[in-house]
DNA sequence: GGGGCATGCTAAG
DNA sequence: TTAGCCTGCCCCT
């Protein structure tokens, strides 16, 4: 689920439930119990998103800074919070289902948000805070960042455009899914240096990723898939096997491209699958 | 019940 | 470049 889009829209659903609220924390689990413990009965304050990184404000109780790796998830609900049983089978023989998974718990007599499974999740200073900006690239989804930075960097590497995307210190926020789509939207190379991709090429992706990850933050998916190229546009059966909306490539390895039927290539880049269009992103003297 | 896989990342080598 | 980590889901037996 996450790329930046989840992260930011997840900070948005935080403040709506929290903001302002005192809550309760707990860490079921109990990896977390210190930290719990110490923002436990406090007002949160803030809840800020820099590319996949999620920050709770406590005042001067600190941040709570989690980032959930590729198999994180926060999930919201509103019952009164007594265990996690909101997903217990309802046949007998079954063991209640993983309370013990719940890394943080935070909770109003309203709403509880229960984390799991994330890589980060630990209570810092506004300095360890600033500190991971620091090592941040300019996010597309946050307004005061622009493509400036990110450039001068791309600009001057050997590596590969689609290893750069994925640099969270060059961009922040952009995940495996935007990677290969917005390549394709613009029809670019993946293997082309950075150094070789024109400038107007890089303004065009930034401003994609800034629209398409605006979107993503409001329908919580990710659509790279524009109106003329709908299924319903097109003739063609919506995408089954559905992990989000509908996409050019991402995962669409040996299968006909929607624009050119050329089949459409994978290959294992920097440990992450790409996905592009040998036809529709061409090598050339670009 | 087990294996493989996933929208991520880091430390070690 | 690789192993390791965190969890859930889907497929297979």
């Amino acid at each position: 689920m996450p790329e930046g889009h989840t992260i930011h829209r997840l900070a948005l659903d935080h403040r709506e439930r929290f903001a302002g609220e005192t809550v309760r924390a707990s860490s079921p689990q109990g990896r977390f119990a210190a930290g719990a413990a110490l923002v436990d009965g406090r007002v949160l304050e803030r809840a800020e998103a820099h590319g996949k990184h999620l920050f709770l404000g406590f005042g001067p109780a600190g941040w709570i800074h989690i980032h959930l790796g590729l198999f994180g998830k926060l999930g919201f609900g509103t019952a009164p919070s007594s265990g996690d049983l909101r997903h217990t089978p309802v046949q007998a023989g079954f063991p209640a289902p993983a309370a013990d998974t719940v890394r943080l718990r935070l909770a109003t007599g309203e709403h509880h948000a229960d984390l799991r499974g994330p890589t980060v999740c630990a209570l810092i200073t506004d300095a360890e805070k600033q500190a991971v900006h620091d090592r941040l690239g300019p996010d597309p989804l946050r307004p005061e960042d622009d493509g400036e930075r990110a450039w001068r960097r791309i600009s001057r590497s050997r590596t590969t455009v689609a290893a750069l995307l994925l640099d969270q210190k060059i961009v922040a926020g952009v995940g495996n899914v935007y990677r290969a789509e917005v390549l394709f939207r613009r029809g670019i190379d993946p293997y082309l240096p950075g150094r070789a991709l024109a400038r107007d090429d890089w303004d065009a992706i930034w401003a994609d990723l800034v629209a398409l990850m605006r979107e993503g933050v409001r329908h919580n998916r990710i659509d790279t898939v524009r109106p003329e190229h709908m299924p319903e546009a097109m003739g063609r059966p919506p995408r089954v096997d559905d992990h989000g909306g509908e996409v050019y490539v991402y995962r669409r390895a040996h299968q006909p491209c929607h624009l050119c039927a050329t089949e459409i290539r994978t290959a294992d880049l920097a440990a992450r699958n790409l996905f592009w269009c040998p036809r529709c992103q061409p090598t050339n003297g670009g």
